[in-house]
DNA sequence: TATTGCATTATGTCTAAACTTAATTATTCT
DNA sequence: AGAATAATTAAGTTTAGACATAATGCAATA
């Protein structure tokens, strides 16, 4: 088509996705209910299936709808709600608060892996991997405190790194990349060492962040991340 | 074309993406390096340019590439990771546990709202909302507190409702959808009443999680979950 | 009656071609 | 040289058409 429509300023699937997300919100289509199939859509929205698809594929993504072959489109039930999180590299954090980055390894040595930090990653237990413990900091204010397990035959050269001048996790990032990771949050009072690490109260309730990774030839990395008091993840909009 | 290939067994769009993922792992592609245009690409996969952008766009909302117009497809220097979780239905999440699922409302009274979550979610301090608080169980073991906050106009007979005898997060899916979601992870120390409605230690570490939702004509409702102690969210896979 | 097989249907995916838009590069003008 | 302008390029999006696949329901069969 050579002419056409004076052209929406945003895409038309997000147009047609935000038109039926309003219709579910506002009861039209209720909790359940089978809606048009996508032909239909296509002719009511004047565009092409493909376009419709595009946008009842966003939708479903975010759970708002079920869909099933041949059983067609309905609205979802229970709406399944999904939060991303954009887990921040700490000193694009630190230094976008307008502070000063800085860390301190605390302990670099190779040693036998524990039991449970070994089952988490699926190895078997007492390998030998390389425990890194460092606090990162904010003009001067700890902020974060890892305790961080590396397989070293996942990337060529991590023996000899030297990571009092070199932040692990930014290391890891560009010379080991990850094929899968996990990810989980948890709360805990704060131990001896968190304590005096990051310079709280013993007891004090930390957010707590372990994150483990894996390539295709198997673990690359585990830790435990302690953050400050008063840290907040949220859903970044 | 009616005559091709056996046929993959699986989307060919994953199938160039796994491709393109594997030559970023395996540094065949580096860190901040320009990879070949969609139309190059099309033509090494044998497919359509339109499968191709599908699969870069996959691996470009999951951080691995940078694409601009024009200034064409980057290995992320940075990868940014996002983690994707589920917030379980509580009912679901304690009935799935092979627990029997109750609930318990401690308050429900209209009363103004404080200014830290008026300012929260938007509203003018000293409005009259509906409180409401209640303790989540799995086979007699407290769950999860909630203190939560609804906006009487965000549904019609909102005002009537006895959440003693409906779950007020289940009533809310299903009456009142929403557009925007905020939630957020921190950890608390439990407070008096956390500790005496969790039945835990005053002072215990545990897992705040904070959420809100708006719809078209403002906000809905904001909750304080107070999760159990050992309480871990994790990205479900 | 229970089972198998087939037609139907709605979504899933792919293709080829076109147009749109943002950003870069080259060119022209001052 | 520097600024304004045009050309070019690569991604972004849409379209129409086709075939693939998974459910569903119906019909024929054992």
């Amino acid at each position: 088509m050579t002419d056409h429509q004076p052209g929406p300023t945003s895409p038309k699937a997000q147009l047609i996705a935000g038109e039926v997300r309003r219709r579910i919100v506002e009861r039209e289509w209720q909790q359940g209910e089978r809606i048009p199939d996508e032909a239909d859509l296509a002719v009511t929205f004047g565009a092409a299936r493909a376009t419709v698809n595009k946008a009842l594929q966003l939708l479903a993504d975010e759970g708002l709808l079920d869909r099933r072959r041949r059983a067609g489109t309905r609205v979802a039930v229970n709406p399944v709600r999904k939060a991303v999180f954009t887990i921040p590299i700490i000193r694009e954090q630190v230094e976008s608060a307008g502070m000063e980055y800085s860390h301190r390894v605390i302990a670099q040595r190779r040693s036998p892996v524990p039991e449970a930090i070994a089952t988490r990653i699926g190895l078997p237990a007492g390998r030998i991997l390389i425990h890194l413990r460092a606090v990162h900091y904010g003009n001067d204010r700890a902020f974060q405190f890892e305790d961080r397990w590396i397989n070293p035959d996942s990337a060529p050269g991590l023996d000899t790194v030297d990571f009092r001048h070199q932040n692990a996790n930014e290391w890891l990032v560009r010379n080991a990349p990850y094929l899968r990771a996990d990810i989980a949050f948890s709360a805990e009072n704060a131990d001896r060492r968190d304590a005096r690490l990051l310079r709280v109260p013993k007891g004090q309730a930390l957010l707590i962040l372990h994150r483990s990774t894996w390539n295709d030839a198997g673990p690359i990395t585990t830790v435990r991340i302690a953050c400050h008091p008063g840290y907040v993840m949220s859903t970044a909009g």
